[in-house]
DNA sequence: TCGCTGATCATCT
DNA sequence: GATGATCAGCGAA
């Protein structure tokens, strides 16, 4: 199948100039697709995301603008790609109006197309259901680091391709995972009953639950 | 399937 | 110098 093939339409970057909040779910049921240097096509369907924000403590953009975390700030639609743990890379799209840090975390993904060329990156022995599953396993599956940051989705040949094919997954909302911050604030999505969504774990770091004293804003 | 542990380094203080 | 928006591999249940 190739590009020209592909049903739905392409997320535009006023689709992405929305709230983080907003966008997260909105993402979930989405495809998420990757060209190999070959010229053949990976396809996967998102199943979880995360929201962050500037007025979030969790958020790397919490702090102020970085060269790092520039990206965050938009202009909306360009990917944010960060290393984490020294070891691997998660992938981001930033959200939100431009000068504004907001963004949503691409978590986990049900691959649907060129599941040989996932297994290459990821290890011939791993399990289908590994292949995507988790914001560090997505990026190498995906063949996505950061060199990827800073990237514009909704340009022309981006390094990946978001659309929409209309599919509407039920939603499940829930805490975020890993976060040592604000870890109780609900910004994480992901499609009710799916076995590609990652498996829910409270960072060590994170304060017992219900002891936050930020409350999620206006949720 | 769950819980635990070490790996490993860019980024920021 | 400390800290993670994580994962693989292991043993236990």
């Amino acid at each position: 199948m190739s590009e020209a093939d592909a049903a739905g339409t392409r997320l535009s970057r006023a689709w992405f100039a929305r709230h983080a909040l907003e966008v997260a779910p909105a993402l979930v049921g989405v495809l998420l697709e990757r060209r190999t240097p070959e010229g053949t096509w990976v396809r996967a369907r998102i199943v979880e995301t995360e929201a962050y924000t500037g007025d979030d403590p969790s958020c790397h953009a919490h702090r102020g603008r970085t060269a790092r975390n520039a990206p965050l700030f938009g202009p909306p639609g360009h990917a944010y790609v960060y290393r984490v743990y020294g070891v691997h890379w998660c992938l981001n799209v930033a959200t939100g109006p431009d000068g504004e840090a907001q963004g949503v975390l691409l978590r986990a993904a049900e691959p649907l197309e060129g599941l040989e060329v996932l297994r290459a990156q990821r290890g011939a022995r791993t399990r289908d259901r590994d292949l995507l599953r988790g914001p560090g396993r997505l990026t190498q599956a995906l063949a996505v680091d950061g060199d990827h940051t800073a990237a514009d989705l909704c340009a022309d040949d981006p390094p990946v391709v978001l659309r929409d094919d209309g599919a509407r997954p039920a939603i499940v909302r829930g805490p975020r995972v890993g976060v040592s911050r604000a870890a109780d604030w609900p910004w994480r999505f992901h499609a009710e009953g799916s076995r590609f969504v990652s498996r829910y774990a409270r960072s060590p770091h994170a304060p017992p639950p219900g002891t936050d004293r930020d409350r999620a804003p206006g949720q």
